[in-house]
DNA sequence: TAATTTTCTAGAAAAATATTCTAATCAATC
DNA sequence: GATTGATTAGAATATTTTTCTAGAAAATTA
């Protein structure tokens, strides 16, 4: 029924460059999750049929059911295709830094950045991010949210230990970090953003960073 | 076809005390709306037929069609019905402070509290802030997300200006505030939170204050 | 209260949509 | 160049949503 094997793993995607419009040719797999996620920026997942994905990945009913299994099959391999995507474009940048501050501000704004370079695959993200079949994925795979975490979690429990960052739960000191950048974004793309997405992600960092970190005129050395 | 006049204001709930499960007979309206609160948190709304919520409800079809217009109708009205709940429990609280620090606390202490009694009504509510039907919805109305937070720039303008809160973007400030407890209200449907929501409150209200306060070592008056 | 109008309920019929199934094609391996 | 497994195709089937017509209840008017 489900797919067996098939990694994960992004084959190379289809990019045009410039006016050109040179769209190379890929899998029937890559067609439909370029045209589904085309479809359901434009028109809402709910809103747009599996007929309509057919017609517009050129693929037939067959292949795609073979290849996704069902119509939530294709939605969730979407979201984890995306998701992997994204990982891999902010673990790049994050993997050179290596203080909580740095580290923080590069969260901040390749986070923004990407969405704002990627808005129908960010939007895609943020909207499913909360639904019942992809958050059961996610548990089983061990992956979203928590996944992208974890660097960020093993770079700052040291932090809190060494007093720079305030000795709060790990929970709440990543809804700290995720909340705000989530929440601008979501106005942003709702349109009600005043900031250029930049400077807005200066501000968030600069602030994030206020309320997680132990103030410098508090700050005390711990243990020895 | 779509309900003409017929007010968004809720009308009696249906409660049951204790175990005595005196279920109260509500309406058509409302009994479909609990239905199918119950069976979306249960299965997801995408999985929850029509015709389970007729069952669910003892109500016909022609009842539900006349109420709500189509399947996403439903679902929409369900959203303003626990949004409106939700706006009139956290209004109730906010009225009562009227310092930022105290209205940012009582903020995050009534959403989580609400939230954490009404599991199922915050998971659907969550769930569904970023969809496209109840976007649309709020942004006709004006609704959402800004019209909780007009109180809270209200206030929050004059405090920024004073020079007790940072001089950052309203659509920042916002973030940052409502940012973190929602991410956290995430990890903790998720089973992921190590704290106590009344404790994760008190973190989050604390941090998030130093996110978005001037610091009182470096606080200046300003003008005059 | 009786007549009249409007709103609401019902469920069968129709339309739209998702899924299954069988056969045909293609690609790799022996 | 036969055999095997994976993929494609689309007609047939199953499920689900939506429409439609008629009758019941409620509200309104006289």
């Amino acid at each position: 029924m489900a797919s067996p094997a098939r990694k994960p793993v992004v084959p190379d995607y289809t990019v045009k460059a410039g006016a050109h419009e040179r769209t190379v040719k890929a899998g029937t797999r890559q067609r439909a999750l370029i045209a589904a996620l085309a479809l359901f920026d434009a028109q809402g997942v709910e809103a747009t049929t599996i007929e309509q994905v057919r017609d517009a990945a050129e693929v037939s009913i067959g292949s795609l059911y073979h290849h996704f299994g069902s119509r939530e099959g294709l939605v969730t391999a979407l979201y984890e295709d995306l998701l992997e995507r994204y990982r891999i474009a902010l673990m790049a940048e994050l993997s050179k830094h290596d203080t909580p501050r740095s580290f923080l501000d590069t969260f901040v704004k390749t986070h923004i950045a990407w969405s704002v370079r990627h808005p129908d695959a960010a939007r895609f993200l943020a909207e499913h991010r909360y639904h019942r079949a992809v958050t059961m994925a996610e548990a089983k795979l061990q992956r979203g949210t928590a996944e992208f975490m974890r660097p960020l979690m093993l770079l700052f429990r040291p932090a809190v230990e060494a007093g720079i960052l305030k000795p709060v739960a790990p929970d709440v000191l990543i809804s700290l970090v995720v909340g705000p950048v989530q929440a601008w974004l979501r106005s942003h793309r709702a349109g009600k953003a005043s900031l250029r997405p930049d400077l807005a992600a200066k501000q968030l960092a600069d602030t994030i960073w206020d309320a997680i970190a132990v103030p410098t005129t508090a700050r005390k050395t711990r243990k020895t």
